[in-house]
DNA sequence: TCTACCATGTAATCTGTTACATGATTGC
DNA sequence: GCAATCATGTAACAGATTACATGGTAGA
């Protein structure tokens, strides 16, 4: 539903390819977005067969045995459904699922060792993806207020989640008193 | 998938019935799940077709015209498949739909007064949620330690969000400077 | 040598969602 | 009088995910 809006939305900065919209999509969006390469080919046939965008043109791919790029770009009609979508109210709907929050709330469930050692992994999952979103942050600001934004909301969730596993971890820690909590412990992020 | 390990975990607690199960889900997880009746009973209707949880009795409604509850409860099969679930590390993967933040990004592409709208729209939903999230905080820690802990986490969440919000939409008023921001500005709730 | 990256596409499958049907009671 | 709550269930549909096929180059 909304990724073909996405879609409709990214082709107004340029003309693009199905692998680099899922591409920009992941590295951009995915703190509130996630696609798969089934989805991106099938919208854009369907946008495509509604004559909302159009294939402009086909170039050949940068590496060896790659198929060649198909570069679409917007119709008329794309661009008044994509105006007429943004100016209706966006659906409330938020869809949420983290995997690991399901697991962690039975953690009562198992010995305290075994949820130190997911919380662990998670910790680390974090710790790299915000190195990561950090080091590009410049990036962001050349590509609009509102894109910059959105792309601040992301880290802060980013250390407010990873703060959450701290404390959590140290609260754990420190009820169970078994483990020591001295080799791993770690400081809280700044909330800056 | 993992809907059906939730609703293992949650008769861990006590025997439950579809209606009472999607609730729980609803009122307790919903910032990191959610779900639909439909999803619900097949599952319910899955589960025991595998043997993992039995129909162990039928009582009446409380109410009139409504059909009998279905009270499930696990079978050894069941707490055995929930038990290893919990020893697997959870899946790494996060699904994260915030539709509002999908138009976000492309606010660009309208007048500032248009996004205005739809961010006071938003701050009204947060604002409103993060209260009735909170006046029921209490309940949360009777439920143990990681039920309680989960929450904290979904009330910062809405917390980060809503300061986002307000801190946004002063940026957006400031750097077009057209509708006054007196009137609607709000103080920024302490990160505590 | 093996993996990752580039790039497209589709079929099969699995989930998720909506809409409907039933029907008494409570509160506005 | 109307909407909401209680409670179950399913059929139809929409959406997401996986797995496969193709094939060359660059770097570990």
């Amino acid at each position: 539903m909304s990724i073909k809006h996405a879609i409709l939305g990214l082709l107004h900065y340029k003309d693009m390819y199905g692998y680099q919209i899922k591409n920009h999509i992941e590295e951009n969006f995915a703190f509130m977005w996630t696609v798969n390469y089934g989805q991106i080919y099938t919208s854009l046939k369907n946008l495509t067969d509604e004559g909302l965008i159009r294939l402009e043109e086909v170039v050949p791919s940068d590496s060896g045995g790659a198929p060649h790029k198909k570069l679409y770009s917007l119709t008329k009609k794309g661009k008044d459904e994509f105006k007429k979508w943004m100016k209706t109210s966006p659906e409330k709907k938020v869809i949420f699922r983290d995997h690991f929050m399901m697991h962690f709330i039975f953690f009562g469930f198992v010995e305290a060792a075994d949820a130190v050692k997911f919380i662990d992994e998670q910790i680390q999952i974090y710790e790299q993806d915000l190195a990561s979103k950090k080091e590009d942050l410049h990036r962001w600001k050349e590509r609009g207020l509102y894109v910059s934004l959105a792309r601040e909301l992301g880290v802060s969730y980013r250390e407010l989640y990873l703060n959450w596993l701290y404390k959590t971890r140290h609260t754990i820690t420190a009820s169970t008193s078994k483990e020591p909590t001295s080799k791993k412990r770690r400081k809280p992020l700044k909330n800056k």
